[in-house]
RNA sequence: UCCGGAGUGGCGCAAUGGUAGCGCAAUCGGCUGUUAACCGAUGGGUUACAGGUUCAAGUCCUGUCUCCGGAGCCA
């Protein structure tokens, strides 16, 4: 005989009355009726809906599932769908058989039908999946992950697996996680100096800090890649946007300049936001009721507004004659605070923000340098609140540009050689960004650290589970 | 890392230096086609950790750890 098909609870709910289906999944709540009957609310994560099972006292199965059958127990239920008696769903489960897979002790079971804040949830971060709001972040998050793929693959980018483990340590970002086999009590030694001779790799290796410059080897081939994988920052960063291990996406263009890597960030956030709105339009509604009130409402006026491009000298002319008093002062030339690109967003613009054009002293050394000598070409995306999603630039392109500007930042040329042929043998025009998925997810979840829109986060004295 | 706040039953919070309480959850009972169910009763706490001041410390002081908010770094 064949095993019988599970029924999702997701199709259920949108189903027409029939027989013989099978409900497998988690019981979220049991109310007991007088009438010599259960009501039993299942949940399998596939929608944020429960399903509401009538189970009868008078079943053979009653003795076994009535005392295991709590908050927190793993069910299966076979039986007919049958439109409610009741209000609030339109259609139920009609038990004919209830069995209990595992049992959730009530008087040690952490998750009880009751509020639960986020901060608790992080610290049982095995059983937080089980939760209205870390189930509805995950599918949110999956979709989004789905859609980025679509929407690369639709305009004919490859994506491209770059390595998690690179021997760069100059690549100018952030504190690198060092990854090594050598003993750490005891390190061979050369002249009172670590041996990486000797190491795994035979030198010094990290985890990656970004995948761009792997990127760029692909892009100068097959014109459009793009990267979508872990990516690591030894920061002792403690705030709501970062995580020492996150997942970045980084479109990498041949022939492509810094307006055309603008115009693509804002039509693949637009394309992101639009999808999750219509496929996900449940777990928004609830993000919507619970968490941010303004989300929806959000996320459309991003869709349907024209991001502001404004070039940081602009930016800069804007601050200056602004009324606004802010913490830090501004001057040409100075790194943007988090209150000036809030402001910008917040309060003279009132949508997403471009800014391009920053000063060379602040950027990298493969920014693409302008006419002018003192600007390169890069761009910031700025989000109302959340801040930076997106930042990237067209790359120096020009082989001696691109020495001299690594020696400026007092760098060794010699340690560029294969970044460096890329300008050498033939070169093009080319531009790429990163974005940050977790702070994608945050922002059309509503959820305001990113700590719970990521399955295990780590940050600083935190790697649990 | 810096600034600020916090750590008290399973969870969310109270408690002028003087008997540690409340709500939710849990347990038991009542009621009910219920649905954040409702009503009644019961159990549950070395107040983060280590020192110190005091007749007396959840409360004051010192240190440590962790968490939260903001800043920096950035995505």
């Amino acid at each position: 005989m064949a095993k019988q098909k599970r029924d999702r609870v997701k199709d259920l709910l949108a189903d027409q009355p029939r027989e013989g289906i099978l409900v497998q999944g988690w019981v979220r709540t049991r109310r007991d009726s007088k009438g010599g009957f259960s009501f039993i609310e299942v949940n399998d994560g596939s929608c944020l809906k429960n399903i509401q099972i009538i189970a009868d006292h008078s079943l053979d199965s009653f003795k076994d599932w009535n005392k295991p059958l709590t908050t927190g127990s793993c069910v299966s239920v076979h039986g007919n769908l049958v439109v409610s008696e009741g209000k609030g769903q339109s259609v139920e489960v009609r038990a004919a058989s209830v069995k209990v897979h595992g049992t959730a002790d009530p008087e040690h079971y952490p998750l009880q039908k009751k509020f639960h804040s986020l901060e608790f949830l992080r610290e049982i971060s095995h059983l937080r999946p089980r939760t209205n709001t870390i189930g509805a972040v995950m599918r949110v998050r999956n979709r989004l992950s789905y859609s980025i793929h679509r929407f690369f693959n639709d305009r004919g980018f490859l994506h491209l697996h770059t390595p998690i483990i690179t021997t760069s340590d100059c690549e100018g970002a952030g504190e690198m996680f060092q990854v090594t086999t050598l003993n750490l009590a005891d390190p061979p030694k050369n002249d009172g100096k670590i041996d990486y001779n000797q190491d795994f790799f035979g030198k010094k290796t990290s985890l990656t800090v970004s995948g761009q410059l792997e990127a760029e080897i692909y892009a100068m081939a097959l014109s459009l890649v793009y990267t979508f994988g872990p990516t690591f920052r030894a920061e002792n960063s403690n705030t709501s946007r970062h995580l020492a291990e996150f997942w970045m996406v980084e479109p990498e263009m041949a022939f492509c300049d810094l307006d055309d890597n603008m115009e693509l960030a804002e039509e693949f956030i637009k394309f992101l936001f639009k999808d999750v709105l219509e496929h996900c339009a449940g777990d928004l509604e609830f993000f919507n009721q619970r968490i941010d009130k303004h989300l929806i409402e959000t996320l459309n006026q991003v869709v349907s507004h024209d991001f502001e491009r404004l070039p940081y000298s602009e930016a800069i002319h804007l601050l200056e004659k602004s009324s606004e008093t802010f913490e830090y002062s501004v001057e040409w030339g100075c790194n943007l605070q988090a209150e000036h690109e809030r402001y910008l967003v917040e309060k003279v613009f009132k949508k997403p923000v471009i800014l391009f054009n920053y000063p060379e002293t602040i950027k990298p050394f493969y920014m693409k340098l302008n006419e002018d000598g003192e600007t390169v070409r890069a761009m910031d995306v700025l989000l109302p609140r959340l801040g930076e999603i997106i930042g990237g630039s067209q790359r120096e392109d020009d082989y001696d540009t691109l020495t001299q500007r690594i020696r400026q930042k007092g760098l060794d040329p010699e340690e560029y050689g294969w970044y460096l042929d890329l300008r050498r043998y033939g070169s093009a025009p080319h531009s790429g960004f990163g974005l940050g998925f977790e702070r994608l997810v945050q922002f059309t979840t509503g959820i305001e650290n990113i700590r719970d829109v990521i399955p295990f986060p780590r940050t600083p004295k935190q790697a649990g589970f």
